[in-house]
DNA sequence: TGACGGCTGTTCCATTCTGAACAGACCGGG
DNA sequence: CCCGGTCTGTTCAGAATGGAACAGCCGTCA
């Protein structure tokens, strides 16, 4: 298996190296980067911290789409000519931003292959999560969706620990993600806790045995 | 607005003028194009026809999660190093397909600004589309999924007609489409007929009053 | 300290959905 | 023309879900 995983490229590093000028931004937690209905003309980039996408429907729902990490761009849109932002997108910790302007996106896109495979490679991982995100919604109960949704933010997979902490989040945030509401969460939560596939003592503790959740039929 | 809807770059004719050799092979209604589980190393690209793309569950259930038109790409997971195909795809029409080896395509994209152009491009479509696939499963009920999914199999926004006809398609199909089963499908479509938003009789039309169904609270 | 706001635990009921069953309509082959 | 297969129309009970309401817990802040 010759091709590496888990972000081969930053953008920054190379940017710096080809001389191009960008905007580094900072945000503090909870502080918004840019509203639902915005101007869609920028592509962004987390250099640091993680980032929430949000939507907010006719009735008032917020879902939350996605939480991502460093090394991660968001805002693609504009580039597939979206004139507005469908959705808003939030620091969830302080996080660092690069902001590139649509046009010198697309030039650069164009002229220096290693930010179009890099990109690419972005967005094919970005694709095949939300597909995933999707078939969960189309197969799975409440429940299930749950399951998946706490040992995705423990970054199941990513290392060889039996359990991991998940930094910090209330059951509302958790329904919107889940797409279902508090009392479903806590309803679940409750059944999690009792049969030992999480705990909560402050922190919350996901043990990777909520597996069995998902898997069972 | 300079920038070029609707498929501004075709793949066959790329590659023909930069003389690379393509399988091309073509695909009855309904036969097989490659199976869930099955080996992950080529990228396809549809010159006629459409593609279904599928996921069948452990327990047994099938979700469409796409019906691509010609010029999309599908199968990109091979770049991304899925070693497995997440799902089957199908012809649903007759058609003709490019099947590109993962390697060469790898290579291509490195190396040819406009095929990674276009390649990007594509992504980026797919992308906000299956992203508000499941922004529709977050937010809407049943019914305003059905509403929306005859929306987009009529092209709704593609031409500026009143209503267009849908080829033709099972209460099964759909519901697999829509994510629920076929009792709400026909539960549904009823309701639909006696409002007026669709007409059956032998094809089926969809009105675009029944946009309304979306947009109401 | 005491009021307040945010979060969790819990309950309850109306609504929606699932899953299965059964009957009739349509179609093509033998 | 009859048969079997596929699709649609319809019904229904049981399960899951949504939405609201209320109480307790725990910090912050004046």
């Amino acid at each position: 298996m010759p091709s590496k995983k888990s972000r081969p490229f930053d953008p920054e590093a190379f940017l710096d190296s080809i001389g191009v000028s960008k905007t580094v931004l900072a945000y503090a937690e909870g502080q918004p980067i840019y509203p639902q209905g915005g101007t869609c003309d920028t592509v962004l980039y987390i250099k640091r911290g993680e980032v929430k996408l949000s939507v907010i429907s006719k009735t008032g729902k917020e879902a939350i789409v996605a939480v991502l990490g460093a090394g991660n761009f968001f805002g693609e849109g504009a580039l597939a000519g979206q004139p507005l932002r469908i959705g808003s997108a939030t620091a969830h910790t302080a996080s660092t931003i690069i902001a590139f302007e649509k046009g010198d996106m697309q030039q650069l896109l164009h002229k220096e292959h290693a930010l179009s495979d890099g990109f690419i490679a972005h967005l094919l991982t970005r694709n095949i999560r939300i597909e995933q995100d999707l078939i969960d919604q189309l197969f799975n109960s409440a429940e299930k969706r749950l399951a998946r949704t706490l040992l995705l933010l423990a970054r199941y997979g990513e290392e060889h620990v039996p359990q991991r902490v998940i930094p910090k989040i209330s059951e509302d945030a958790l329904a919107e993600m889940v797409g279902t509401t508090r009392s479903r969460v806590t309803f679940f939560m409750k059944r999690f806790k009792k049969l030992g596939f999480i705990t909560v003592d402050g922190a919350l503790t996901v043990n990777n045995s909520l597996l069995s959740v998902i898997l069972r039929d």
